[in-house]
Order: structure tokens, then C-alpha cells, then sequence
DNA sequence: CCCGAGAGTGGAAGCGCTCTCACTCCCCAC
DNA sequence: GTGGGGAGTGAGAGCGCTTCCACTCTCGGG
């Protein structure tokens, strides 16, 4: 591999010029910088990146981080979603996204000690377990990071982009309450989210709003399979309901086969709802009316705020909130 | 951050000490090694990994390298299976994996240029379209890699672990011709990969040898939508088929809605078969007779395979095969 | 005609680490 | 006793790069 030396002296300048003229470029002449660039073409040059990190400590790299069992992380169109936006917003300033999952707590220390070890320059952490400490950690080290959803704990000490669960949970559960439904269920995500959480308040408020009673319910984990068992429990334990909220389509879709087997149908004996419109609601049967997470607004200012941090512009935690969209198909 | 000379300081050693204490240990006497320890436990240690990558010319990362648009890498779960294997595999073995998703073409050369550029160690590689000439660009380079699946371009010039896809293929097509589908069509891979070709080989050479015409054939993509699509056309062609051999699963849970949709029972009126076995061929209605594409087996072998290259075992190329199994369900 | 500013350059320090090499012990075999 | 070898250690040389600083040179203004 050529080193900076000798392109410098290809190029029959110093060593610093030659760097000066790979970077930047101020402070260059124009000859000079031809002749370096004439050197490193025919050299094949490329800057060693540890040698440059050493001294800029600066890695030019961004942990994307998941503290989600890797099952969870495939098969979950949100975080596809959310990884491709983030990537494709911090590619666009030449920096490199690596990928960090791990399950909370097994892995956990493996990751921090990978934080710590100045690997990365910054993260996105897409996390909002309550368990999980991320939040804190990341203040307590300093480092550079900006969060897709509210975190559980820690939420004032960095920054975050995040979208109105309970307002959309509320607002998606009051289209059952308006076309007739009085028996109102729902199929919550993990109580440990702030998402879960969230949506569960607002299906709450809807209900109480209307003089519902709000006891059916049922948690659920975010799952296809773990939805269709909920429901199953759901229809046990709360033969008469007519209406479904469902945390997530993901979810919805398993609640729908459940449904299906029971000879209920969707939506003249039980209407649904889920949340997210990510794709699958639109493949359902019937398709699902649901509410749209603003993932991609969310992910990017996620990357934006990250920038702000890394480019030294700003060091205040700050916090950004889309509001949810209504998306009306036929499940209700 | 405290240094590695701080450490040593605290320690009472000298800084070659401390560094043979905190790696491998050989060499250093119980007492030396203790207070090392525990220096570290109280500075807070962490070695800076830039500084050590300078000197030992390793980084302790590898890519793994995905020459897709990346809405595919996310839909299909084959990936997401392989990451997942790999990155379990080559953790235990204190590597980081870095996930290069590269759309081929557009963004190829920067995928390069990082390979090239000294950030990781080596690479496993998912690819097999013929136009990418990552093979030959590896061998080129000698960067230790591994492929999963065989490449299209310069399969000899590297290592790989791939699966049996005729042999596969051709078993598969044979449950049809078994159950007396005498006008059987194939929806294929994309003519440019070599999974997709010698799928189409398997599925005419069964084909072939029962004297039956193999001139059914519509090209998809591997994704649910493309097979379809493809199914349409297929049936628009050739109504009369009785028989379908899709080379993905995917691509089937496509066809399976265009023939339901076209009012074709399956598998009474159109028996189906899919390949790969990765869940969804279970999930699907009614679910698939199916080939199991092994691929924990693959990507534990390309692991195995850049793990040898890395130790510097071995540097000629090597190449695994796996054989496929035949998964009888109720499709076909 | 001189001075100061600014552009362009090179020397050299130093980022934090590993590893070679030379050295000192200490123990054991002769 | 003596010599040889192995175990443990520290000094120091770099790894390839950026950047501070000092220097030269060229102008334009006084």
C-alpha cells in the first residue's frame, strides 16, 4: 500500500502539502495540487484511516444502534425503514453506517464497551425500553447521539425525533367509536416502550372520552405471531368486542388470521385498526385502516440532529415530534 | 481518555508491560499483570483502536457485502438470515461486522473504495449477479473474503459455500411430474444470478428427462410483487398449466395470489412448489411444498472460510456445497 | 524603496499503540 | 562454581497521518 510519503514525493512536494492538497485544499497552489492528484492516481493512494483517526481523532463512522433481539430487528419492517433513511441521509456526508445490534442485557456490555472504545463518532439509537439505559449511558460518555423515539428513561439528556403515539392511538381508535363500535379491545405492543405505552394511553383516553369501558387488553410484543396470539386470548377472555385497536400492523396482520379462524369477520362482526403503514397494512385482508408513523421524518431529522452534534453547531439536547397521519381502508 | 502510558504509569510497569499484559498475557508475571488489571479498572481503560490498528495492521472488522438495492436486502429474508449467522459467528471471534448494502453500479465504486481502504480485515460477500466482478475485484486486492453462494464472475479465484440449486431444483420439479402435472411452468430468479439460472437448469432438466416441454418460463426478481406479476403472465401464456415451480418462496407467496385471484385452486387445479424454506413457505395459503436452501449452513461456512483466511491458515481458494432437502407441505 | 500582509511551503512533533531487541535476573545442569 | 537458558522487563523505534510553526517569496501601499 503507498504511503503519503510517496506520493509527496511523486509529486515533488512535502509531506503536508501533499496531505493539505487530499484534504481540503486551502492553502495550495494550484500546481501543487495537480501534482499531488497526479500522484495519487498513478499510486493507487488511498489515506490509511487509522493513521489519520489517530491524529483528527475523528472515525468518519456512526454507530446505527438496536437493542432488539435480531429476530425482532428482520423481521420488522421499522427498523428496515428506518436503517435504510438513516444510512442514506449520513452516506450523503461521507459517513459510514455500522450496524450494532444486540439484545438488552447478554450483549449489552459488549456494546457500551464498543461506544466507549471510540470506534464510532457519533450514534443513532433506535431504542425505548425501559430497561434499557442507553440514554444515560450515551449523555454520561459524551458522545455525539441522536435517538428515534423517545427513550424511556434518560429523554431529557439527548436529543430525539419522535412522532405523537397517543395522539394517532387516540385518533385511530376514536374512527371505531365513530362507526358504532361499544365493546373496544386492543392488542397493546410491549408495556416496557414508550411506543407501547403511548398507544395504549391513547385507546385509553378515546375510550374514556366516549364513556367505553377500557378493560380489554391484551400485550403483545410487536410481533406477527405474537399478535395472533393476543387476539386468541382477546377472544377468550372478551367474546363481545366489535372493535380492535391493534399496536401495530404487524401485529393486526396476526390479530386478522386469528380472526379469520374464529369466523369472525372484518370488519361487519369485529372492525380493526393498527398502526404504522409501513406496507403490510395495505396487503392485509381486508386492508387495514391505520395510522401512518412518520419513520422516514422521524429518521431523518434523527440524522440531522446527529449532524448538528458532529459538526460541533449545537450541544443542547433537542427534541423533534411529527404528528401521526389517519390512513382509512376497509378493517374499519 | 486515559492512554496506554497512563496505564502502565499507575501500574508501575513500563508501557511494553502494560501492552502484553492487556493483550494475550504471555510473558508477564502475576504481579505485573494484576496491577495492569487493575490500573486499567480504575482509569477506565479502553486501548484507542486506531492506534492499535496502525501498528498491528489489523482492524478487527469485517464487511459483509450486500450488492443490492437495499428494499430487497430488507423484503427478503434470506439476508437477514445470513447477517444474523454471520455476525453471531464471527462475534465470538471479537470481530465487528460492518454492513455494506451497495445498489451495483450506482454506488459500487465507493463500496470500493472502502474495501480498498483499509477499514476492515476481510469480507463475506452475498453476491452472485453477473455483472458485479466483486470476485475478481477481491481476488485483485487479496483481500481475505469469503462468498455466500457462487459468484457469477471468478468463482474460482476465491472462496465460497453455496448449495446444490439444480440438484434442488430438479427434486422439486420432480414432486410435480410425480403427481401427474403434465404442463408444468417455472417463474425463475433473475436470469443474471446464479442461484436464478441453475434453478431454471434443475427445473428443465426434470423437465427434460420426463419428456415434458420445458417452454413455460417468466423471469422474476425474487420479490413477492415480481412473482405476481410473473404468475399473470405465465397464466395469460400458458393457461393451461397444471403445475408451477417458482424459484423463490417470495416470488411464490406472489403467484399464490395471482392463481387464487384467477380462480385456480391450488394444488388441485395448479400444484406449486417454491424454494428456500426461510418461514414463509409455512405461512402461506395452503403452504408450500418447498426445497430448504441451507443457508446457516452456508453462512456458517463462509465464516469458517474468511476465519481460515484470516488466521492465515490457508490462502487458496476453497469452495463448500451444501445439499438441499426437500420439504414436502400441502402446495404440491 | 521599504515594510507588512498574505499565500504557499516544509520541517518536525506527536497522536497511542505494538513489538523488537537488549538487558537483567534466577535457576538448573554440569 | 560456572555457564547456559528461559522468564520477565523496559527502552525505543516506528506505524501513516495531520497540523503547528517557522520560513520564504510576492505584492501592494505608504
Amino acid at each position: 500500500m503507498p504511503t503519503l510519503d510517496e506520493v509527496a514525493r511523486l509529486a515533488g512536494v512535502s509531506r503536508a502539502t501533499a496531505s493539505r492538497a487530499i484534504n481540503g485544499g486551502s492553502r495550495v497552489s494550484a500546481k501543487a495540487a495537480e501534482a499531488v492528484a497526479e500522484a495519487v492516481r498513478t499510486l493507487g493512494y488511498t489515506p490509511n484511516p487509522a493513521a489519520r483517526s489517530l491524529v483528527t481523532r475523528r472515525t468518519d463512522s456512526v454507530a446505527m444502534v438496536i437493542p432488539e433481539a435480531d429476530e425482532r430487528v428482520f423481521a420488522d419492517p421499522f427498523f428496515a425503514r428506518t436503517l435504510r433513511i438513516v444510512t442514506r441521509a449520513l452516506s450523503a456526508r461521507d459517513l459510514q453506517v455500522v450496524l450494532l445490534i444486540a439484545r438488552p442485557g447478554e450483549e449489552e456490555e459488549r456494546m457500551l464497551r464498543y461506544l466507549r472504545g471510540g470506534h464510532i463518532d457519533g450514534a443513532i439509537v433506535v431504542s425505548s425500553h425501559r430497561s434499557d439505559l442507553l440514554a444515560d449511558h450515551v449523555a454520561d460518555l459524551g458522545l455525539p447521539a441522536a435517538f428515534v423515539g423517545r427513550p424511556w428513561t434518560g429523554a431529557h439528556r439527548v436529543s430525539y425525533a419522535d412522532t405523537d403515539n397517543f395522539a394517532g392511538a387516540r385518533e385511530v381508535t376514536q374512527v371505531l367509536i365513530d362507526r358504532g363500535c361499544r365493546r373496544i379491545g386492543t392488542i397493546t405492543g410491549p408495556a416496557d416502550m414508550s411506543a407501547g405505552a403511548d398507544r395504549v394511553a391513547g385507546w385509553r383516553a378515546a375510550l374514556d372520552a366516549a364513556g367505553l369501558a377500557a378493560d380489554a387488553v391484551v400485550e403483545g410484543d410487536f410481533t406477527e405471531d405474537g399478535g395472533e396470539a393476543a387476539c386468541e386470548i382477546l377472544l377468550g377472555s372478551h367474546p363481545d368486542i366489535d372493535g380492535l385497536m391493534v399496536a401495530s400492523d404487524l401485529m393486526a396482520a396476526g390479530a386478522l388470521r386469528a380472526l379469520d379462524r374464529a369466523g369472525r369477520r372484518v370488519p361487519d362482526d369485529v372492525a380493526v385498526v393498527g398502526y404504522d403503514d409501513l406496507g403490510i397494512a395495505e396487503r392485509t385482508t381486508p386492508p387495514l385502516t391505520t395510522v401512518k408513523n412518520p419513520i422516514g421524518d422521524m429518521a431523518e431529522e434523527a440524522a440531522r440532529l446527529l449532524l448538528a452534534q458532529l459538526d460541533g453547531t449545537t450541544t443542547i439536547p433537542r427534541r423533534v415530534v411529527f404528528e401521526p397521519e389517519l390512513v382509512r381502508r376497509t378493517s374499519a
